[in-house]
Order: C-alpha cells, then structure tokens, then sequence
DNA sequence: CCTTGACTTCGAGTGCGCTCTAGCTCATAC
DNA sequence: GTATGAGCTAGAGCGCACTCGAAGTCAAGG
C-alpha cells in the first residue's frame, strides 16, 4: 500500500485534525504521542499512524477524558497485546460515564425547552397587556 | 405560603444544592447571585427564590454553558419583563450548542463501542493463540 | 471566661489544557 | 547574499472556574 507511506508536516496535520501545531508538539512533549519520526533537518514527520491517534485522541478530549487518563491509554497501547483487555476496560469506563451524562444532558435539555416554553408564554402575556392598554389609550 | 419563608444558612444551601460555600460566595461576589439579604450579624440567610437560581445557574453550567454568559442571563433576569425575549434568545441559543454537542457525543459513542468490541475481539483472538501455544507444546 | 465552631472578607493559589514568545536553524525564492 | 517563512526548543503565560488560607467577628456551651 504506497499511500500509506506518505508522511505529513505538522502544518499538514494541523489542518488535517483541527488541532494546532503547538498543541500537537504539546501532546507529544506530555507523551500522548509517541516521538514522532524527524527529517534531517530535525522537523517532524507525522505518519498517517500519528494522525489516526490524534484523531482518537481528540475524540476522548471531546467526551471528556481527562488527558492523564488518555496519557495511561497511550502507554497501554504502546505496551502491546497484553494490555488488550485493560485498554478495553479502560475504554468502558470512559462509556459507561459517557453514557451517565448523556442522560444527565437530555433531563438538563428538557429543564431548557420548558424554561423557553415559560419565556415564550410570558412574552405572549406581555404582548397582550401592552395591546390592551393601547386600546385604552385610544378609546380613552 | 408560610413555608416559602424559611430561610437558609449557606451550609444548608451547600448541602441542598452540592455547590460548595466557597462556590455560593464566589457567585455572589462575581454578580451571577444577587446580593443575599443578611442577618444583623452579617451572616447570609439564603431565600427559596436564591436556592432556585443555584439550581438553575447548576444545570446551566452542567452543560457547559460558560459564566460570562450565565452572568448575561442574569443580569436579564434581573433587570425585568423587557428582558423576556432576550432571555428566552439566549436559552435557544445555548438549546441549540447543546443539541448540536450531544450529536456529536453519540457518534463518539459510537466510535467509542466500535473500539471497545474490536478490543474484546483482539483478546479472544489472543486466547485463542495462547490456548494453541500450550496445546503445542503438551504435544511437543 | 474562654473555647469551639460557624461564619465573614480579601486576596492569593490551584489545576487543567492549552497557547504563546523568544531566539534559534534551515531551505527556498528573489 | 539576503529576505521570507516554516519549523525547532524551552519555558513562561493565560483563561477558566473554582478553591483555599489568613485573620477577624460573633454566639452558644462548658
């Protein structure tokens, strides 16, 4: 597979992942990315691999794990086959509270439409009030 | 309604409410609480109406509303009928953010599973491999 | 009386996740 | 040759939302 081979600059995977350069350099100085390979020159050389786990490392950023968390998934996989099923445990924990505040969020959005439903029937009241003392003012 | 008398001290108010004391005067001191009435001896007496605007000020930030904007909505609150609208505005906006982030979790939910089941998979597959080994050399 | 403990203010400190700056090296374009 | 621009490192700085500490007041209990 030639394509696979092609590397990329931090620029281009900036651009590509959404995430800054300084921030990629800063997950790499932290060790959320492994050392990423260098041109003689000393610049990086990101592989699609590098780019695969910044995607995935932005989406756990995205759901909330916290990076010290995401820090102990990376060593994991780096650890090879045998952390398979710790990394998978890891995994459902990060799910499983997911899935407790999503359903937090969906009450949290109810409590919302009803406070904006309250706030639109006020204003409606509010219309009508100043409607009605108009029409006193005129008939007055 | 005698009972929508009561008052509270901020202890109560933490308790009820899990926003620490430190918290409920960081609120006040920063203006997302109006002042609270005091005893003579300077000690807030927290009302039903202060305790219903932690909550909500609680679940506005539960999802991931920022203060500055809480601090908006407020100041709207306070300042009257005129505001209605302007409020309800601000809750759609922030309605929609919400909606368009928990989109955006459930497809990460997604990846999130898709990881987990290839995780699980992996390790039968190692199983699998490790019960062979042993078989090999039982037989060796 | 004096200790305890709950409260007060003011201002400083903390943890998180970036984000930026300064000063440097290189490669390419003019 | 020199200007431009991309990248490098080390370390400082920032914005957010708290969180805590110090020093003081006050009321009740032993």
């Amino acid at each position: 597979m030639r394509f696979m081979d092609r590397t990329y600059t931090i620029k281009e995977v900036a651009a590509e992942t959404g995430v800054t350069a300084h921030t990629l350099r800063y997950y790499e100085r932290i060790g959320l990315l492994e050392p990423i390979n260098r041109e003689q020159n000393g610049r990086r050389r990101y592989a699609e691999g590098d780019i695969y786990s910044v995607r995935f490392l932005t989406m756990l950023r995205a759901t909330g794990m916290p990076i010290r968390d995401m820090l102990v998934f990376m060593q994991l996989t780096r650890a090879g086959d045998e952390t398979v099923s710790e990394r998978a445990e890891l995994l459902e924990r990060h799910q499983r509270e997911l899935q407790s505040r999503l359903k937090e969020l969906a009450g949290h959005m109810e409590v919302l439409e009803r406070k904006i439903a309250f706030y639109r029937g006020r204003e409606r009241e509010l219309e009508a009030e100043k409607r009605e003392a108009a029409a006193l003012v005129t008939v007055g």
